[in-house]
DNA sequence: GCTGAATAGAAATTCAAG
DNA sequence: CTTGAATTTCTATTCAGC
């Protein structure tokens, strides 16, 4: 699987499920297919420039921007 | 002084300056005579909501939302 | 309620390796 | 150039104490 794809689908699991830590969205990978680990998930973490919120309210989860 | 005066400083400083870390921010303040550690920084930018950009140009550093 | 010290937990990076 | 394992670095929380 090529890393684009990977990435799309990380768009994709973002948008629809709260996701609190890298290695979650490291498992939710793996149970879709695609054998990442958390330092993976870091590097497209970065690349799509997704960012982590951590407000008072909305407690942690990851975000498109 | 009040938590209020220190977040308006923290507010303040990631506006001026580019802010990696925690750490950092904890020293700038202390630099300022404010007198806290990395937990209380961390606190604070949890309160006010500040998220850490991580993309691929612009890198690490903390910002307002 | 606010905070620090210590610790737990999460994320980024290094260091190979493919 | 992409990745995983291991490690380092950074952040959040716990557990007092005030």
């Amino acid at each position: 699987m090529s890393k684009k794809v990977r990435q799309n689908k990380i768009i994709e699991i973002i948008s629809t499920n709260e996701i609190d830590t890298q290695e979650e969205l490291a498992q939710i990978l793996n149970s879709s297919g695609f054998d990442v680990t958390q330092a993976t998930v870091s590097r497209d973490v970065k690349e799509l420039g997704l960012i982590k919120i951590n407000g008072i309210k909305r407690k942690h989860r990851y975000s498109i921007t």
